[in-house]
This record gives C-alpha cells, sequence and structure tokens, in this order.
RNA sequence: UCCGCAGUAGCUCAGCCGGUUAGAGCAUCUGACUGUUAAUCAGAGGGUCGCUGGUUCAAGUCCGGCCUGCGGAGCCA
C-alpha cells in the first residue's frame, strides 16, 4: 500500500465495471448530440469516453459539460460500464463534474498538422497519443536495459558529462568555458571513463547524455542523445558481440512484453519484433565487402567537375548508410559486422593479432533499414601500442597519461560497446523519426521548446 | 558544409499563361439534435500571400538577395 496519493486511472477501469470512479486528467475530444455530452478523458494511462446525459445530472454540471474545450483540465465523477459500443469496451456514465481550467483555442487540433509547427509545439504534441505511446515505449527499453545488466553482475557508474578534452579525437565537440582551466567540452562517450570504472568494478555500464556538435542532418541523429556503455574486464571481441546479442534481445522481448498496446497505436509489425531471436547474423567486414562487390552494390563517389562516378566497393573504406542498407535488406533479424580495417576506427581500438590491418571492432545493425544501433570493440590493452596510436593521431599525451595508466598498472584485455537508446527506441517503436523519440530532440537547426 | 524542396486564414492546402473583390476543408463562435468516434445540418467571424529589392499599366503569381523550415548526403549511437 502506497503512503503517497492515489487515485483511479483509466488503464484500471475494465477492473472496476459496476464502481463509482473519480478520475482526473484531460479533456481529449468532445462531441455532443443534443441532451448527450460526449467527453473524451485522457489521464496518461489511457483515454476514456465519458459519457454526460442531461436528464441524470444538474443542469449545472450538464452546462459544465458542454463547455468543456480540448485540454481542458478536469475530475469526472461516475460510474463505470461495459460498453460494446465504447472504443476499448469501457465507458463512464458521468454524475460528477470539476472544471480545474478551461483550455482555450488548443493548438494540436485533432486533424493533421506539419511537421514544422508539432515540433514548435513538441510541450503539447506529448499528450497525444501517438507520442505518449512512443514515450512509453522507450521507458521501457530504459528499465529492460537497466534490468538487464542490473540483473547480471554490473554496476552502474556514470562518466563525467564535462570533460577536459576529446575523447576520440574526431567528432567536433561542443565546448563551455571552465573556470581558469580553460575550454571543457560536452561527453561525446562516457567509455574512457567507464574503461577505468571497469578495472575498478569488473563489469560496469555508464547510462547518460552524450553530445556530438556535429552538423548531422538526417532522421537517425540528434546532437544531444542518450547511450548506454557497458565496459567489461576480461571480456574480447566475442564475448562483447555475445553480451550485446543477449542484451538487444532482451530489451526487443521486453517490449514485447510489456508495451503490447503502445506497439499497436504504432500500427508495428510486431511479428517482426518477435524474430529477433538469438542467434543474430554475423560477418566480418571483409565477408560483407565481399557480399556487395559479388551483389553488384557499387559506391558512389563525387568525382572533381560534380558528376558521379561508380565503383567497385574497395576494401578499406568505411561503409555509408547505402552499404549498411543493402547488407541488411537480407536480413530479418540484427547482423553484426566485426573486425574493420583499424585506419577508419578509433585509436583506443585492438588491432587483430592474426591481422593487424583490421581492428577488434564490431558494428550492429538493426533490420528493416533501423541502421546501426551499437558500436563496440576490444580495447588496446598494451601500453606501448596504445601510446603508439595516441601519437599517431596526434593526441595529447598528456591528456592520455591517466588513460594509459589503465595499461600500466594491472592491464587486462577488455571491451565494451555503446548502444544508442533512441536508435533503439525507433526501431523497436516503428517511429519515422529519431526525433520523434526524445521529448526534447536536440537538432542542429532547433533547441525550442 | 553540400544537393534538392517549401513558406498563402489558428491548422492542412488550392490559387492556371501576371489581370479586376483572396479560395476550400478543418478548427473557433452561435443555433438544432438521446449514441457520437475526424458526427451531421444551418449561420458567423477570421488574411502584412515569409522579408526585401526589382521588372510591369498591373505581382500571391516573374527575377535577385535574405530569413525560416523540411528531405537527403557525409559523420556517427
Amino acid at each position: 500500500m502506497s503512503r503517497y496519493k492515489s487515485y483511479h486511472t483509466i488503464e484500471n477501469l475494465p477492473n472496476l465495471i459496476g464502481q463509482e470512479v473519480t478520475l482526473n486528467g484531460w479533456v481529449y475530444d468532445t462531441t455532443s448530440k443534443g441532451k448527450l455530452q460526449f467527453i473524451k478523458l485522457r489521464d496518461g494511462s489511457g483515454i476514456v469516453q465519458c459519457v454526460a446525459f442531461k436528464q441524470n445530472i444538474s443542469e449545472e454540471t450538464f452546462e459544465t459539460a458542454r463547455s468543456l474545450t480540448q485540454e481542458s483540465s478536469v475530475s469526472i465523477t461516475g460510474t463505470v460500464k461495459a460498453d460494446e459500443r465504447a472504443e476499448n469496451g469501457v465507458e463512464i456514465d458521468v454524475t460528477g463534474l470539476k472544471l480545474w481550467q478551461l483550455a482555450k483555442d488548443y493548438p494540436i487540433t485533432p486533424k493533421e498538422h506539419g511537421i514544422e509547427f508539432l515540433m514548435e509545439h513538441r510541450h503539447l504534441w506529448l499528450r497525444s497519443s501517438r507520442q505518449r505511446a512512443i514515450m512509453r515505449i522507450r521507458a521501457a527499453v530504459a528499465k529492460a536495459i537497466r534490468d538487464f545488466f542490473d540483473g547480471n553482475g554490473f554496476r552502474l557508474q556514470d562518466s563525467p558529462i564535462l570533460t577536459p578534452n576529446a575523447c576520440e579525437g574526431t567528432s567536433t565537440l561542443f565546448s563551455t568555458e571552465y573556470f581558469d582551466l580553460g575550454n571543457a567540452y560536452l561527453s561525446q562517450s562516457g567509455q574512457l571513463y567507464a574503461e577505468a570504472t571497469a578495472m575498478a568494478l569488473g563489469r560496469v555500464y555508464t547510462f547518460g547524455p552524450t553530445f556530438r556538435a556535429e552538423k548531422s542532418k538526417t532522421r537517425r541523429h540528434l546532437t544531444e542523445f542518450w547511450m548506454v556503455e557497458p565496459e567489461m574486464a576480461f571480456f574480447d571481441l566475442n564475448d562483447d558481440m555475445d553480451l550485446a546479442e543477449d542484451m538487444v534481445e532482451y530489451i526487443v522481448q521486453y517490449a514485447l512484453k510489456t508495451c503490447q498496446p503502445e506497439l499497436k497505436i504504432m500500427g508495428r509489425d510486431v511479428s517482426k519484433l518477435e524474430a529477433v531471436r538469438r542467434p543474430f547474423h554475423r560477418m566480418s567486414y571483409t565477408e560483407a565487402v565481399e557480399w556487395l562487390n559479388k551483389n553488384n552494390v557499387k559506391l558512389n563517389k563525387k568525382n572533381q567537375d560534380g558528376t558521379e562516378s561508380q565503383y567497385d566497393f574497395p576494401w578499406g573504406e568505411d561503409f555509408g548508410a547505402p552499404q549498411e542498407e543493402a547488407i541488411m535488406s537480407q536480413f530479418d533479424k540484427p547482423c553484426i559486422i566485426h573486425r574493420y580495417p583499424s585506419e577508419v576506427k578509433a585509436f583506443y581500438m585492438k588491432r587483430d593479432p592474426e591481422n593487424p590491418k583490421v581492428a577488434l571492432a564490431m558494428d550492429m545493425l538493426a533490420p528493416e533499414g533501423a541502421g546501426e544501433i551499437i558500436g563496440g570493440s576490444q580495447r588496446e590493452d598494451n601500453y606501448d601500442l596504445l601510446l603508439e596510436r595516441i601519437r599517431h593521431e596526434n593526441l595529447s599525451e598528456e591528456a592520455f597519461q591517466w588513460y594509459l595508466d589503465l595499461r600500466k598498472y594491472g592491464s587486462v584485455p577488455h571491451s565494451g560497446f555503446g548502444l544508442g537508446l533512441e536508435r533503439t527506441v525507433k526501431w523497436i517503436s516503428g517511429a519515422e523519426h529519431i526525433r520523434e523519440v526524445i521529448p526534447f530532440p536536440r537538432m542542429i537547426y532547433r533547441i525550442v521548446p
């Protein structure tokens, strides 16, 4: 029994048929038919139709019901009735009505709107049933992630968000002044710090916001997004891939178990999600390149005069969206591509002892065009090789002194990966655009609301 | 940053080859209706045609510049 305030919610109404309840919420839609007023009430847990019949209630209550507008806040008292005419089998026979506030000119009508308008009203758009469904799926995916790690011996260790330097030295970072210590940067990954905490606690994960100042403008990029990054001592690349598969399977199956109504609102084909069972597909980068060339997937490259030419895909080039899409078109569940050319990968990734031209890196691509949801690797654990890579990339040796220390005092093989929360939610929910799967998206041309 | 597209009522859009008073549906307001689900019916109000300069007897319409946004690429989760 909770000691804080509790009241009836709409999702629980089927258990309360015949009882009188008071519901607190907002008017989703109204329509009238003479002496009948139909009020669709939403309370965050669901929507129920409330029927106010003039002969059953006072004149004043009926007039109040008649005056209600979209998104007015109300408490409605009435009897729960099973009714076949109702959309979800239950409706409320109104006996009492308290108006908290009459909303005037709510901008988002039940009709169609353009994306620009909706984004400007994001703070209100979240109230609509489709957006609410996405946010509930997002909450479920985040819970599944935490449950999975907490239940498998991992400890949550938060990495700092303000950092003194670029983690990977490649992406553009947001910078800010940090007292007398010069510039600080918003973290684009918690991984390097997770490596340190993994050496302290064995298996850890960080789960927090990350920031990329790149001017990406696609339906799968945000400038601020949430990422979960596990880091495991004594895990090699294969252990890392096994963990990634287990985790993604768990997340998808958890969403299926707990979010059926939401997936239905989204019109999601759940059979596609049911198919997400281990083992996933795996192929090496080299095999993927062979597959691309065997299937005649060409690489488009701009010439200097602006024209485009097509080439066979050269070994050593990184995959772009067209290559990933082509590869995934043959699969109905995720695929891990591993052992990429080390030249296109970050300095901290360990090179394959059996072939130094490739790094022990892996990406997991999701099906149905969802693209890359995971990037990970086994980390370079040899002090001299890591130092060499830092120098080769022209990174500050001094700034990475603490990171090199991890290779100096009890270095062990270790691995980890990062999973993008929004990309995962986009895939599972079937949302068209990543801006719909975070309450307040931060994008190159939008920071309001 | 590059390529492409758009901006007309609160919203979604139409507006022809430049032409006389700027159009529709929805939303809003008023009225009718005991079963609506994007109700229906009758009526009403609602416009700096993104901004700016130009061409023209005449510009929402043609041309230039700017602003804002959208779609995609690259980068990546």
